[in-house]
RNA sequence: GGGCCCGUAGCUCAAUUGGUCAGAGCAGAGCGCUCAUAACGCUUUGGUUGGGGGUUCGAGUCCCUCCGGGCCUACCA
């Protein structure tokens, strides 16, 4: 038994999130913790919200609530999504919470002390009608190079030239329109990220089993241009960590916050604290998992992210937890997915184009969901959702080759031998045969998902199932039925024991059906599936079972077309 | 501008990292079965691997070039 960490990229508080992000991050997070600990590891798996920064000072001003009232109930908004598509996190935390102030400001101190941290001073953008500092992006005026009238202070989205903002022409503010702008001098801390280079380069180097996706996107910072940049780790916001020590004032730094990328992933760490005092476990039982001086050097980490996290995981959080000189516990694996786009296109919040998680949970179960988000998880490169697709996977797979396996081995039981498992019989070559298939199979997935090769553990999945479609069709149990009705009762026998065996290994992927499954058969708390002969022997002859309803049902091409239009996105 | 990634069957994706005839699922065609959600099983059609050039005994895989798509470029998160 081993112990794993697996931490997913958390979801911004800012709205209801797609499912283009759903499946990036937490979807497959959630279906290496369920797998793990069906394996029998004992798993801590956390996610938050991430709640600080502008864009959620501006959404709450937008909703006419003060910020931590409007966090307070995207939160809720967020858990209760969670919940609908059964994320099982050990803790779904908050970036906002104590533990979290309390531990980004530790690590700052010890930053300071180990003189990774300096105070710069800079001039930004402020605008008096909004009473803020304006970050590069919400700056817009006239781009000097092609005359675009909306490009942003970060770039021009027309040319792509990359601008400052004091260089836009008639710059005004994107919250308000305002025009009042003018510099403002301001002091940071900033993070001495440069002087970690050759530590971080080190520590990278040494993962070769990362994909290259991960490990060049980090490469590409250590070395581009003058190598990597120290970071500005505060802002000059309300809402926030403050940017002080424990208890006490930091000079120059009155009023002002760390920077959300500083305390975010810190967050990880603070929502298994939050965990341990929720439960009301002592400090002990988180720290556990993170300091290796206090248990965590057996703890294997993983993390889960979309391919735009990654610069933050692979160079500025290490270099948060290596700076501060304490033993914190690094990621061992990053699994790093690239993004999902809707019917030739992307997501788009603000076009309402593409389903988000709420109106997918209105329309569909969780498990259908899952399964074609799992089964389609940008792994390799961008990846498309269509209905069509969609409608193929889910009435092909869940509800042809799973649901009818299912349906139709209850039901002949039922009608010739009654809701029990029926004894007699033997088993033969046959059987033998479904035996090798079941076990080269099984192997297989098991490879896949330990490797969290969640595409080809799919199909491994699949395959599975169709194997029980297969061996009926050989075994044919109501032809046998006329000549041998014992025959009939081994092979019907072996049928029923698969159900509980594919509700086991299912349950990562669809947990809903899984479950369903298992109270149909009385089999709950079936284990992982150690020994193919015993699994498959495990519903002895005379267990009752019930035949369960319709497991899926089938998407119909009218509600597909109906769907196709609603999501479509305004104009 | 710079960097990275991708392009494989009508569709969604594989291909043990340069090595047998480029494989699956879906869709299409045919046959079979009748227990089942008109479900299942078997067989089968379909590819000059985006175009062109090169290296090699051998290229989907490496190099060059062109075409098409995507991402990043550090103050959105």
């Amino acid at each position: 038994m081993a112990r794993i960490l697996i931490t997913s990229a958390l979801p911004y508080i800012n709205g209801v999130k797609h499912l283009g992000n759903l499946v990036g991050s937490q979807l497959p997070a959630d279906l290496c913790a369920r797998y793990m600990r069906a394996r029998g590891h004992e798993v801590m798996f956390v996610c938050a919200t991430d709640e600080h920064g502008t864009p959620a000072e501006l959404a709450a001003a937008g909703a006419g609530k003060p910020v931590a009232e409007y966090c307070d109930e995207m939160h809720e908004v967020q858990a209760g999504l969670a919940r609908g598509f059964c994320l099982s996190f050990d803790h779904f935390g908050r970036s906002s919470s104590p533990e979290n102030h309390a531990l980004t400001q530790h690590l700052a101190v010890k930053l300071w002390e180990n003189g990774l941290i300096e105070i710069r001073t800079e001039r930004q953008m402020y605008s008096q009608a909004d009473g803020r500092f304006l970050p590069d992006r919400y700056v817009e005026g006239i781009c000097p190079e092609c005359g675009y009238e909306r490009a942003r202070g970060d770039q021009c989205e027309n040319c792509t030239r990359q601008l400052e903002p004091t260089e836009l022409i008639a710059p005004r503010s994107a919250i308000s329109g305002a025009t009042d702008l003018e510099l403002r001098e301001t002091k940071h801390l900033y993070l001495l990220q440069s002087k970690l280079r050759e530590r971080l380069r080190a520590w990278i180097d040494s993962k070769t089993d990362w994909p290259v996706l991960t490990t060049s996107i980090a490469r590409k910072w250590l070395d581009d241009g003058e190598g990597l940049q120290d970071r500005g780790i505060t802002r000059d916001l309300s809402w926030g960590i403050p940017a002080q020590f424990p208890g006490a004032p930091w000079e120059g730094m009155e009023g002002k916050v760390f920077y959300v990328w500083f305390d975010a992933p810190i967050e990880y760490i603070a929502a298994t604290a939050e965990w341990a005092h929720a439960g009301g476990h002592g400090d002990e039982s988180w720290r556990r998992w993170w300091r290796t001086d206090e248990g965590a050097q057996d703890v294997r980490y993983i993390q889960f992210m979309g391919k735009d996290n990654v610069p933050f995981h692979t160079l500025s959080f290490p270099a948060t937890l290596m700076g501060s000189g304490e033993p914190w516990k690094l990621v061992d694996y990053i699994k790093s997915f690239n993004y999902l786009n809707y019917d030739g296109g992307q997501f788009s919040t603000s076009q309402g184009r593409g389903v988000f998680m709420d109106q997918a949970l209105s329309i569909l179960p969780a498990d259908y969901w899952r399964w074609w988000l799992l089964s389609h998880v940008p792994e390799t490169s961008d990846s498309e959702f269509t209905w069509e697709n969609f409608q193929a996977s889910v009435n092909k797979d869940l509800a042809d080759v799973l649901g009818n396996f299912v349906s139709r081995v209850t039901k002949f039981c039922r009608a010739r031998f009654g809701e029990a498992v029926p004894g007699g019989g033997e088993w033969g070559a046959t059987e033998e045969a479904l035996f090798q298939e079941l076990s080269c199979r099984l192997a297989s997935y098991e490879g896949h998902m330990d490797a969290m090769e969640i595409r080809k553990a799919a199909q491994e999945l699949r395959a599975l199932w169709a194997a029980g479609n297969e061996y009926l069709q050989s075994a044919a149990p109501w032809a046998a039925y006329k000549e041998d009705p014992a025959r009939a009762a081994a092979i019907i026998r072996l049928a029923l024991n698969l159900i509980p065996f594919y509700a086991v290994l299912s349950a990562p992927f669809i947990p809903n059906a899984a479950e369903a499954l298992q109270e149909a058969m009385k089999a709950e708390g079936t284990p992982w599936p150690e020994d193919l002969r015993t699994a498959l022997s495990a519903l002895p002859p005379d267990h009752e079972f019930s035949v369960p309803g319709v497991l899926f049902a089938k998407i119909s091409d009218e509600s597909r077309e109906e769907w196709q239009q609603a999501f479509a996105g305004r104009r």
